[in-house]
DNA sequence: CTGTAATCCTGCGAGC
DNA sequence: TGCTCGCAGGATTACA
């Protein structure tokens, strides 16, 4: 569910309430979630350590604590990651809470348990995995390599903004979004692409994403920020879940069609599909 | 190389 | 009101 902005949001919300904070204890749900979350013994490398700082690289979110060691989580399709007062009552699917030193208490809930919290002994081996296997963040493609990139593979567009090692970050809500502002149809080849339409998306890319953030993020159904607050850009929305409805350009009815696995919207005005070969 | 389908899960809206 | 069906913001794997 969350995508690079929803991501970045909960970040940005979460930075000052942790950074600085020591964590006291932590208590999990009897459930797994997609990856074991640590070792025996490797907890020593949690409590007892404060937080030094946040990070966001593409859809993950590391917290580096003193010790050398870090959390790195990712939000699957419904994580949600707050920090709440520990007296409040933890809402259903919470399946990891950290007590922190000041009375609050960091929590990770998801529904469908798609999403990731793994303890790591060394934040900077953490970090080189991280950057070995993920793409440009969207706000520092390299226009060169970029076109080159898009434009000697015969995968859909689509696809290739779904693949986290090419660009992170996009998920299925922004790819559709930018796909839309670049005027490409998603089923459009790499090998198709002139240069001019793949600087078109790349510019794309940065833009939309960067318009997100400072919407904090789209909430459809279960997403929210750091301090529980809901996203904005569902309303500004170009494609995404209109099917149906009015291009906000020309408004021809907004189309629907399965690419790469997944619902992909567009306009069939705006973004013509190209003739199959 | 590329695409498709299945998989891990729960929840919700549509349609009957 | 209640049921079933299909679909959902992700990522990986097996297979064609």
């Amino acid at each position: 569910m969350p995508e690079l902005p929803e991501v970045e949001t909960v970040v940005r919300d979460l930075r000052p309430l942790l950074v600085g904070r020591t964590i006291t204890a932590v208590t999990k749900s009897k459930f797994r979630l997609r990856n074991p979350w640590w070792k025996a013994g490797e907890k020593a490398h949690l409590i007892g350590q404060s937080v030094v700082a946040l990070h966001r690289r593409g859809k993950h979110i590391r917290i580096e604590l003193t010790g050398g060691g870090c959390l790195l989580v990712h939000l699957g399709m419904t994580g949600q990651f707050t920090v709440a007062s520990a007296a409040e009552p933890k809402a259903t699917h919470t399946h990891f809470a950290f007590d922190l030193d000041d009375g609050n208490q960091l929590r990770y809930r998801d529904a469908r348990r798609f999403g990731s919290v793994e303890l790591h002994a060394s934040h900077a081996d953490t970090w080189y995995a991280l950057e070995i296997t993920l793409g440009w963040e969207p706000d520092d493609i390299d226009p060169v390599e970029f076109a080159h990139g898009v434009r000697t593979t015969k995968r859909t567009l689509k696809a290739l903004l779904l693949d986290q090692t090419f660009v992170a970050g996009v998920g299925n809500i922004y790819a559709d979004e930018c796909l839309f502002r670049a005027g490409l149809h998603p089923e459009t080849r790499g090998v198709a692409v002139k240069p001019a339409a793949a600087e078109r998306l790349r510019v794309a890319i940065g833009e939309v994403i960067a318009s997100a953030i400072e919407s904090r993020g789209s909430t459809i159904r279960d997403y929210v920020g750091g301090s529980g607050l809901k996203g904005g850009y569902q309303d500004r929305f170009a494609v995404y879940g209109r099917t149906g409805e009015p291009c906000p350009t020309c408004e021809t009815p907004i189309g629907l069609v399965r690419v790469a696995g997944r619902s992909s919207h567009f306009c069939p005005k705006c973004q013509p599909k190209p003739k199959a070969r």
